[in-house]
DNA sequence: CGCAATTTTGCAGCCAGTGCAAATTTGCAT
DNA sequence: ATGCAAATTTGCACTGGCTGCAAAATTGCG
């Protein structure tokens, strides 16, 4: 499937809209960075990117929006490699994997993330919402935890478990997200990301190292 | 009015204040719940208060804050829990058995919580903040867990044991709320309770019951 | 009762957010 | 290339969320 050369996806429109997506988040970023986030309109965050205030709405369903739908592509990649997990993997263990592998993708952009992370550490409230999305995220990976581990029932609803690894893994990682990024220069994220499993796998037994 | 016997908190002002809050609450909730959430505006909620719609803003920062802003009190009281738990406990038995006492006190309102939730289910760009507001919570009660197993240092920082056990903690008791929510007349809340965390408890092995 | 502090309220106004229809741009077939 | 259909952008008008300010009402206290 390679008859295109360097078309990595779809025709112009995409390309364009994707484009502007990204414009707007960026855009919307640095002025939040710079002015701070209430001193942001919609009206400068379109002039910024070359559109009109009404195309803003166009894309995001709120102002607020602009700074908080960014790990919705990550987590469908999780989704995808826990299903693709091989299957002596201990759920626990198929989700670590997943999450690793995708983190480890995201530690690439690095600078924008950081950008970000500035910008909602400025306003507690972005950063409920964010928290918020990010969790709610977990409905999907529950699906596919539970889809995993069952034999082929499609079952309607999650069971207890699914559900309960799903929020678990994804606080999990929020968590060592935000020890990393208060000690940014003194340990590596990954190191970070696998103590926090480990202390999971454990039980939660103590505050005591548990390598 | 006369007796000042039962005057549970400070002065007549003090109570005025809250039995306005309160009211607010109790109308918003209501409104939301027979015409959706969206259909519902702080001219009609201040109405039904017997307020003026500027009043509203006096209480809450934003319309949605008034659905969002519910369990601040109850943190409070579990953390207070967690301090006074005995020293034999571990860290999460203590944490377990703090909010366990909690959710059995808010159990007994039970009515308006339920409406409540119905509302939330209505709405998931409110059933989002929520999350996010309980979420961050998580920071107080981190804290907390930190200087009960600390010999005494104040340390500025949560180690990263204690704030995952407070963000699991919180996650964990999300979860049971949630999935008994869904088979609300199948399951008694303290079973799926208990249930989730004698999963994180045995390290999450997998989807067979620990039991 | 009268004074000081607090709370409520109305008002004027900015900005977020939406529906609609016209104008513009893109994809594609001819 | 050219014209047509579909998708996108834009302007416009309008509702409602939200704020600052100062006047009016309410409460606490001597």
């Amino acid at each position: 499937m390679q008859g295109e050369k360097t078309a990595v996806e779809g025709g112009l429109r995409e390309r364009k809209k994707r484009a502007t997506h990204a414009a707007l988040v960026e855009a919307a970023v640095r002025l939040a960075a710079e002015h701070g986030v209430e001193n942001v309109t919609v009206e400068a965050i379109s002039e910024a990117a070359g559109v009109s205030p009404r195309t803003f709405f166009n894309y995001f369903a709120s102002r607020d929006d602009v700074y908080v739908m960014l790990g919705a592509e990550s987590s469908a990649r999780i989704r995808r490699a826990v299903l693709a997990a091989p299957s002596v993997l201990s759920p626990l263990e198929a989700l670590r994997e997943a999450m690793a592998a995708e983190l480890a993708e995201v530690e690439q952009q690095h600078e924008l993330w950081a950008l970000h992370a500035e910008v909602l550490r400025g306003s507690p409230h972005l950063l409920v919402r964010s928290i918020g999305v990010l969790m709610a995220d977990e409905i999907g990976l529950a699906d596919v935890l539970a889809e995993r581990s069952s034999t082929g029932g499609a079952s309607t609803v999650p069971d207890l478990y699914a559900r309960l690894l799903a929020a678990v893994g994804a606080t999990a990682v929020r968590v060592a997200v935000e020890h990393w990024c208060v000690r940014q220069d003194e340990l590596a994220f990954m190191d970070v990301f696998h103590e926090v499993f480990d202390h999971l796998a454990a039980g939660l037994p103590g505050p005591r190292d548990p390598s």
